[in-house]
DNA sequence: CGACACATGTAACACGTTACATGATTTG
DNA sequence: CAAATCATGTAACGTGTTACATGTGTCG
């Protein structure tokens, strides 16, 4: 659902070609979030079909410009104003751990500790990235960094929680 | 991509039927995740085709059992070995905000604090459910407050960062 | 009896993803 | 010229989501 947005948030700026939107929406994303151009053109069809783009078609064939439309700005500053709703995020760690647990073929210690050496390695790899930082980059490469350390940092948080929380259950088990 | 491995998991147990499947799965997830029951049935079916599952059909018309395939077994027990990748996951927030450092008709300070405005609101009410929490609350239940409030305090603290990169990044501009 | 939980399924749709086909323009 | 980039599009697929249709069992 972040695609359309992300195409209009593009074409706020001024209006673009289908090639020149797919640049665009990657640099935006710092480049975490790649597109098939394939994908724009089928988008910004669906974006004309509910009006909230139009096409500056100067003739068919040729280089075809795109238009965020008034309806189109008033649904991308919705967006823009609507917190997003973590309680509809599907956060696959969380759901694999508590799957895990639910699941008792597995061991869910080993799976914990796996993850979150996976995470130590992610968060090694960010923090050398981020030390090289200067002034080539961009706000928003900086800014991602940033998340993704703060992600990964929050992910590690949770699963030593994990690690705590399950160690006193079985403890209280046993204890039974 | 993960219905799937849900309901694999759940049928890692033990033989259920789609119902019994669409209770246990939205018990597994803290009633974080609820499906649609006819989700379950499309799901199972293209679990069946993919051999991951097998049906335990007595006669036709009559209650189905599914069964996990040692495949299944095999694909879930890869699933729960296999890290997350961050880098794949689009975590909306942060794509909201980078659109709107680069989509200048809008002001990404506001677009800030109404973000962190709403989290902080629903960390408030996190904390106050998590100092409710009795033995009447299962493992999955405690797990699943402490992913949602160290997520939001995540969430929370890279606006603030976003905030004091932002405001650099003016003064530096306004300096040269 | 009527409402509600149990139980199974189909149809339609939206979105994201990949692969494929086609051509113009630029540049080494 | 050949390769890379620019440019447009279609077809097919996987997954998630909702709405709808249908029927059984149970309990107040």
């Amino acid at each position: 659902m972040s695609i359309r947005h992300g195409i209009l948030g593009v074409l706020s700026s001024g209006p673009a070609h289908g090639y020149r939107i797919k640049t665009q929406f990657e640099e935006s994303t710092g480049g975490a979030w790649t597109l098939n151009v394939g994908q724009v053109y089928s988008t910004l069809n669906r974006l004309e079909r509910d009006g909230l783009v139009e096409c500056l078609a100067d003739d068919d064939d040729s280089i075809k410009e795109w238009k965020i439309t008034k309806t189109g700005q008033q649904t991308l500053s919705h967006w823009f104003h609507t917190p997003v709703d973590d309680s509809q995020q599907r956060d696959e760690l969380t759901i694999k751990v508590l799957f895990a647990v639910v699941a008792q073929s597995f061991d869910v210690h080993s799976l914990v500790q796996n993850q979150r050496g996976a995470a130590m390695g992610r968060l090694q790899q960010l923090m050398k990235r981020k030390r090289e930082i200067n002034r080539g980059n961009s706000l928003v490469d900086i800014l991602l960094l940033d998340a993704q350390v703060i992600k990964i940092e929050a992910e590690i948080k949770w699963l030593d929680t994990c690690e705590a929380r399950l160690q006193k259950w079985q403890k209280e088990r046993g204890e039974l």
